[in-house]
RNA sequence: CGGGGCGUGGCUCAGCCUGGUUUAGAGCGCCUGGUUCGGGACCAGGAGGUCGGUGGUUCAAAUCCACUCGCCCCGACCA
């Protein structure tokens, strides 16, 4: 991506109502904008970085054997008042009524969608254990939204539903998802502690959840839930068992707020200049600085660099603007791109400057030998 | 919902208390031309504001009063 095509806007002052340091940055770094109170747009590089993150949950999310589908936000109250929770969520759902009059909402959870497709094509003690996940907009109208996208109105979610036949199987799907949460928030460079809690709402038997450390006071950034057969039994999820008998499904849920997750990241890896992103989530593996757009031989070799590492899929960002050095050094840091690259004066001996964010360690290498240095370096980071 | 704070060009804010030379300013950003070119460059010129909204007080309101809308923070509550 060359910046001059892209949509990238900083800011050298954060704005005046945010308070936590994730909220700042990424207002700053141009990956947010916000529309209303909890409500934001995600901007391009916002929305890159949103995506390497869902990427590494639906890659965890397969490995444990979860089948992914897209369920509707809009959702008939109806189905909310067959499991009794149209009166417990209250005013924490958005409700609306269509053109007939009739009532609907935004889907704040979808225990009660989940419940009703498996309730349609699950018949048998042969078709489970089934586990599916979404990752989708949730709508919660908090009492109040508050640090930016880390409490917000509408929000990316991925939920996971598991469906066993007894309490041990399901106890089997809940702790893959368990192994499958460390394994996510590994890969994202979180560190995450485990904490029984309430389950509020969702209700069930047990739940856990996962909180990454940080300054920030909330959350959590993911729950699981053993939910029993408390929903099976008020929605009538039932199968044919062995023995043919007609049972509730054993239920389990399981969820990751993902633009929480992004907020998170920032919250543990940041310093004065700007976020600092592991390789693993970074909207771009490294930036293309040419100090001095006049200087033709510095322009050239960019755009050939730029070429040479977009045939080889390596994600690089080529800051091709007419800026002074000082301005993308600057946007550099504060974007948190892990690798810099810098065409400068060093080029008269052949060398082109890597700077490494997270370090700040300096790497002269010869020209032909960035796409090397690069490919190692993401290799290493696996 | 209770408590606190804020709303002035794209952004950050000054001006308000003590209404009237402010035709409403500054810095940053933006546009034009020129000089620069390894850490947020410089010079010259320029565009851009219903001072959140409505109603009132007054000869006169960004400034005072009332209402209203929006935003932020603390609390209760929740993922």
């Amino acid at each position: 991506m060359k910046w001059t095509n892209s949509f990238i806007f900083t800011s050298r002052e954060p704005p005046a109502d945010a308070e936590t340091i994730s909220q700042k940055l990424m207002h700053q770094a141009g990956m947010i904008d916000k529309l209303a109170s909890g409500v934001y747009t995600f901007l391009p590089l916002g929305l890159k970085v949103l995506q390497k993150v869902s990427d590494i949950i639906r890659e965890e999310m397969n490995n444990a054997g979860a089948i992914e589908i897209l369920m509707p936000a809009l959702q008939p109250a109806s189905l909310w008042k067959e499991s009794g929770r149209y009166e417990k969520m209250g005013k924490d759902m958005i409700v609306l009524k269509d053109r007939h009059n009739r009532e609907m909402l935004l889907g704040p959870t979808h225990e009660e969608v989940v419940s009703d497709i498996v309730r349609k094509y699950v018949k048998s003690w042969k078709n489970l254990p089934l586990m599916l996940y979404q990752i989708q907009s949730k709508f919660r109208d908090e009492i109040r939204p508050r640090f930016g996208i880390i409490r917000a109105r509408e929000f990316l979610m991925k939920d996971c539903y598991s469906f066993d036949r007894t309490e041990r199987e399901s106890e089997i799907s809940y702790l893959k998802m368990r192994q499958a949460y460390m394994k996510i928030f590994q890969r994202c460079n979180i560190s995450v502690t485990i904490q029984s809690a309430d389950s509020g709402v969702i209700g069930g038997k047990f739940s856990e959840e996962f909180v990454a450390a940080g300054d920030c006071a909330e959350l959590e950034i993911g729950h699981i839930f053993k939910l029993g057969t408390d929903y099976s039994e008020k929605l009538n999820v039932l199968y044919m068992d062995k023995d043919g008998k007609q049972k509730p499904v054993v239920m389990g849920c399981y969820g990751i707020g993902v633009s929480r997750v992004v907020a998170a990241i920032i919250e543990g890896s940041h310093d004065e200049k700007g976020i600092i992103w592991p390789l693993s989530v970074a909207p771009f593996v490294a930036i293309i600085v040419p100090v001095n757009m006049a200087d033709n031989k510095q322009v050239e070799i960019a755009n050939n660099l730029y070429d040479e590492l977009r045939t080889e899929k390596i994600d690089v960002l080529f800051d091709d603007r007419e800026e002074s050095a000082g301005v993308k050094f600057a946007d550099a840091d504060l974007l948190g791109i892990p690798y810099r690259i810098t065409l400068g004066r060093k080029l008269t001996q052949g060398k082109i400057e890597i700077l490494e964010r997270k370090t700040q360690k300096k790497y002269d290498v010869e020209i032909g030998k960035v796409k090397e240095f690069l490919t190692k370096a993401l290799k290493d980071s696996k």
